[in-house]
DNA sequence: AACTCACCTGCAAACGTTTGCAGCTACTTC
DNA sequence: GAAGTAGCTGCAAACGTTTGCAGGTGAGTT
């Protein structure tokens, strides 16, 4: 309609006030509005609401320098662990009238650059980090700048950076204690890529997991991907099944390499879980209708969105609070994959 | 570190012009640039690198009213559908230095106004919307003002806003067309919810291929479910199997239905492929996992998004081009859930 | 009655660009 | 050699806000 969008001027010509005050009086803020009339606010909302007025926020953004922006930066869309996080992030982000900017690098360092760029000088008022990589150097920088960061999926080494995650080492451990419970003993482990931190951490949980129940982990039982793929899943899971000393369950580092496992398994004739068990992890959708239905280590995809929205939000208004880092819980979700350990004939 | 952001005015001091020319200068449209004479352009470059600078986007979009952002509007990012086409927006428009600001609806009415009005005044240069809903009221207002708009995944009925999508017609007669060859006569439809159009164009898309076929849509052999939901799957497949005329294959309006149809014909004591054949719409990631694999009418998600993306620009560049429409061919991949029909004992 | 002070409002300068217009130089053209 | 012209560059006004500062009321204080 309006196809001359309608300015603060004209809304304070309507009210008969100076634009100054009808831009006070507009603000919600206190400090702002407070220094106002009542009557005069009342005057000058009524223009706005009659004029459909609707401040011009690249306006406000050129002077006040914030965005109500937030840039989410992402490895990979198509990840199906990252969709339920950025609709978490974006719903919360919503509701305080913020937008969210999507940016997706696939792990590559000069497209990460670019991204970073692009937002920083869009001036996002803040940005929120799904990548996994542990070692991190832009992260330094950022963090030299004054533009607030939230982690997600990951924590820094020295936490000084708020973050939130799942807590890897216990989900791992939950998954290990699931299958000792189960009988088995010779519990192999298909690592995700160490140079991302959830894969280093769930390795590691690994190892911990294994030396509370009382188990030496056995380093030929222990295989490393390149890649959080079904295809790297395939490679380690046959490098294990080869060996002399088969394990009878196998915990892999998420559920991709699960499925991996399961084709590995197949191939070689043997059965899940009846031959080998399998754990995965990220309960993504959808594994419920695998075949077994995968049992998995879920964390909550989507309340983690949440919660890193609502740690970015806290971060603009508060800059200078203690930087807050959240470990979510995970949770076993037992399901087909895992089975008593047979009896040896 | 340059803790002051560097702007315009330095780079014009330091090449020793006036800001208009290195304006001019560092614009990359000849209609500018192309005033100024190329030593000076070339001085004012290197100050421009000396220095590190990058134009401020918020003053520029100010002045030009455009801001290189591009708002996406989707359901929901955790339907499978979405992210490999929002994937492809946004790599496609990051080719061209566009950022996308991305909106989830839900298909609520409210929320999607919301998310409209919020990109609207955020100055993104196009739309991308990829709701399905067939009636759309905000559609004609939307299209009256001058913000360009690209359709995704559904077409409006005169085919005046630009679009890209697949043919759900043809994708749906290749599923009946090969269900057909198969020897399958009593061909069920689970439909998706006609106030979509991807619902509504696939149950035209049914009746037509079997019409093609030679073979009469049987009305008690058409179920409509109220979402493209595994459960209302469930619930149509179970209408399905009680009747009395038992078909031998379904066609579902897209995979979560045909999941469903897994379900209810699981709980029936039939197996599929044996007893009834499915086949899917989408091929949603992992639909290969399930059991049995789905054969599934696959659309490239990837492609269409970077289609849709290319059409913003198109549109952005030449507003008054004419309005392209887009169709990309479906193909039909087939999986385990279909089989020859069994003999009538 | 003069002073202080609190309360409100207006003025004008920003924020960092872009762009119509005008002016200047130096070159062509007759 | 004067007039016209092409080719560059500078000036200044935008774009729509926010905000420090100053001014102008009127009430309260002494």
């Amino acid at each position: 309609m309006s196809s001359r969008s309608v300015t603060l001027r004209d809304v304070a010509k309507l009210a008969g006030v100076h634009p100054a005050t009808a831009s006070r009086a507009l603000n919600e803020e206190a400090r702002a509005r407070g220094l106002v009339n009542p009557d005069t606010v009342a005057r000058v909302m009524r223009a706005a609401q009659e004029l459909d007025y609707h401040p011009d926020p690249v306006a406000r953004s050129l002077k006040t320098r914030r965005s109500h922006t937030v840039g989410v930066v992402i490895p990979d869309l198509t990840n199906p662990l990252f969709p339920p996080i950025v609709r978490g992030i974006e719903d919360r982000l919503a509701q305080s009238g913020y937008v969210v900017l999507l940016g997706n690098t696939d792990n590559d360092s000069e497209r990460e650059k670019l991204v970073l760029t692009s937002m920083r000088s869009r001036r996002v008022d803040a940005l929120v980090l799904a990548t996994a990589r542990r070692r991190y150097n832009l992260l330094a920088e950022l963090n030299l700048s004054d533009l607030p960061v939230v982690l997600v999926n990951r924590v820094v080494d020295d936490r000084a950076i708020p973050s939130v995650a799942t807590d890897d080492v216990t989900g791992i451990g939950m998954a290990v204690a699931h299958l000792v419970a189960l009988g088995h003993t010779r519990i192999a482990h298909v690592a995700g890529p160490q140079a991302l931190s959830t894969g280093a951490g769930r390795h590691n949980g690994f190892l911990l997991g294994m030396e509370a129940a009382g188990l030496e982990p056995d380093p030929s039982l222990i295989t490393f991907a390149e890649a959080f793929s079904v295809a790297e899943g395939v490679r380690c899971a046959r490098v294990l099944l080869a060996g002399r000393n088969r394990p009878s369950a196998i915990v892999a580092g998420n559920d991709m390499l699960a499925i991996g496992c399961y084709q590995a398994i197949e191939e070689s004739g043997l059965k899940c879980p009846a031959d080998i068990s399998v754990v995965g992890f990220n309960d993504i959708p959808f594994s419920n209708r695998l075949s077994p239905p995968l049992t998995s280590v879920r964390f909550p995809h989507y309340q983690v969105g949440i919660e890193a929205a609502q740690l970015v939000l806290e971060r603009i208004n508060t800059p200078d609070a203690p930087t807050k880092v959240l470990f979510l819980p995970p949770e076993l979700v037992v399901r087909g994959s895992t089975a008593r350990v047979s009896p040896v004939p």
